[in-house]
DNA sequence: CCGCGCACTGTAAACGTTTACGGCGATTGA
DNA sequence: TCAATCGCCGTAAACGTTTACAGTGCGCGG
């Protein structure tokens, strides 16, 4: 048991005041007359006090904290998700609580216990049951969900997975004259690839294909891209173009690719989603899809402490905006002009509203 | 405010009983007859009721909360350190506070507002002042340091920076015959990278050579090791081997190399450190340190508890030990077998204890 | 000289638990 | 039969704050 420290009694008792004194000193409110103030203050810093933060949750009721669910800590979109929500938690003076759920035995339970040890929850994707977060809800504790479909009655923050897949697929349909395509990556509890699918499906309709039946199903990591690679090839009929649910994937698919020769995207197409920090820099340069994690996190942290302060005014969905970004590994070109590293933004020629973001090299 | 949920006097009342036996039978202890025990459970459920985290905190004075405070989130190798920490704090039913200070105006403050909501601190790297830790120290709130040298009477757990460093650079030079290394990475600040610095410098030594008089200075990302490549391409000697300090680094530089026409390793060899999930997966595959990211995390957890319960028993300094990952950027050849994706792991062939881990297609 | 407001400070009641201690019947042993 | 034990449960005192309310003493206008 830790050594506990001086309570606001044993600062009075030194300073020859009342702990109520002490307690308005300490937060420099009410009216104190200089002398008893320096006082308080000298005693404060002899003792070394320090208020209790418990004492102060119990009466004021809130933690100072928020909570964070989110499925692990893998790969670049988490952090980044986190990462802005932090910052928004921060800037509001409240402390961060975490809970990695993916990995856990009873994650149902953890999320209970997080419940009362923060002020409000923010709940990422499909970590936790519809069941569940009703609950929680009806427990009255403020909740927003994100990267996820709306639940009725709880705020939800996501990025339109949809309108740029199906600007993007049609964007190599079209511009590109791919006729054959797949989509990699497993859609089951992942909210987010499922919409993706949906664009890549709708993408074939309106250009009059068909599109594959389903999915080829993966994990949304480098491996699993390598060996979906390998299923590709094996596939009877060669697609032109592939769709994959995130970079990683997509980088695991053009490395094998490469490595058995299959030339990208002379042969063979690829593109990823999430821009992540590494999609400028594989061979080819990744065309993928660009979604604003960060934002994605400090919209939500902000929508939770309005919830949480009843601001009322909370609003009960936002979408956030993502956009293609065209780089080499879809078939587009480019003519490099100047010696290095000139990062071009500007209208893409292919497409409205698309973008053409590629490291330039001489 | 929250609308308060019931408490140990309502379920009682309803219950026909003290709050005392509601407490006991809420927590599963106690001798309670089971008509009682029936009646008060009903009760609980009926109004849903759920133990205030406020009061027990404050009646049995610990949070049940670990706090970490690290730079960032950014990059593969913070979220495995995280990930660790945070398995071993659930496991012993903990939750997880987290503070990512680098960007944080007062981190300081941060950091002390969290030292009184955590009942135990893990503090990483260089992201906090000595002087900060020792008086937090003094405060009696359990610290352990990680990824940073040890202070005085504060546990410390960190990897071996030094050792596999002076293995890898000696691989270079007397295993390649490289005679003229540049080092990449800036070292103030940054403890973990000053130690492969020395480690570099040591490796010179031993052979006989004289070493940079200092390292090229550079952020540890990916741009920043391609703007380090243009300056030493400028460089009036160029460097037959480059040891950078991390894989983001070693990324960029071998990119742009490549970008330029210089050919890697043939004309320069590169060299990582991390072992980063994409350092497999760069061209040439990047020989690289691994170090247990995800072991330093579950190490600094448990002394960390151990030092929250007293058990008096925790180490004072543990040591993670690191291994170079030999591929191909330093210069070595392999002999592909397999048609795709074996993982070898044999003993080098060049220096006892290294090992090979490349992958091979065919 | 009286009373009033003002500046300052103290009293005490919350906040919701846990737990030492004691009480009360019923059972048991002598 | 009486005391000791045991099982079960209630009383009340912490834990360390905040804050409504109630004083003080003092200056000042009437």
């Amino acid at each position: 048991m830790r050594a506990k420290g001086p309570t606001l009694y044993e600062v009075a008792e030194r300073a020859g005041v009342s702990i109520a004194t002490v307690s308005r000193v300490a937060r420099g409110l009410g009216q104190i007359s200089l002398e008893t103030r320096t006082r308080v203050l000298a005693a404060i810093d002899d003792l070394n006090y320090h208020p209790s933060h418990f004492g102060r949750a119990l009466v004021k009721r809130q933690h100072g904290t928020l909570g964070i669910v989110f499925p692990g800590l893998r790969g670049p979109y988490y952090s980044e998700v986190i990462h802005g929500f932090e910052v928004e938690a921060i800037a509001a003076g409240m402390s961060l609580l975490i809970l990695g759920a993916e990995h856990l035995p009873s994650a149902d339970a953890q999320v209970l216990g997080m419940a009362d040890r923060a002020d409000g929850l923010a709940i990422m994707g499909g970590t936790i049951g519809d069941a569940l977060i009703q609950r929680l809800a009806r427990r009255d504790v403020p909740i927003v969900t994100m990267a996820r479909a709306k639940l009725p009655g709880i705020p939800n923050v996501r990025v339109d997975n949809y309108a740029s897949t199906l600007a993007l697929v049609t964007h190599l349909i079209h511009e590109h004259g791919y006729r054959r395509l797949e989509f990699v990556g497993n859609i089951v509890g992942a909210p987010d690839a499922l919409e993706r699918w949906r664009g890549f499906e709708r993408a074939h309709r309106d250009a009059g294909l068909d599109p594959p039946s389903e999915p080829l199903s993966s994990a949304f990591e480098h491996t699993s891209g390598m060996q979906a690679a390998l299923h590709i090839l094996d596939l009877p009929e060669r697609p032109r173009a592939i769709v994959c649910g995130n970079d990683e994937i997509a980088s695991g698919m053009t490395s094998t690719l490469a490595a058995v020769g299959v030339r990208v995207p002379h042969e063979i197409a690829v593109t990823g989603w999430d821009n992540s920090p590494f999609a400028r820099y594989t061979t080819p340069p990744l065309t993928t899809i660009a979604q604003p994690a960060r934002a994605l996190g400090q919209q939500t942290a902000t929508m939770l402490l309005a919830l949480i302060a009843r601001n009322g005014d909370v609003e009960e969905e936002v979408v956030l905006s993502t956009e293609p970004i065209i780089r080499a590994s879809c078939g587009c070109r480019f003519d490099p002009s100047t010696r290095f590293a000139i990062v071009n933004r500007q209208p893409n020629s292919h497409k409205e509203g698309a973008i053409i973001d590629e490291l330039v090299l001489a």
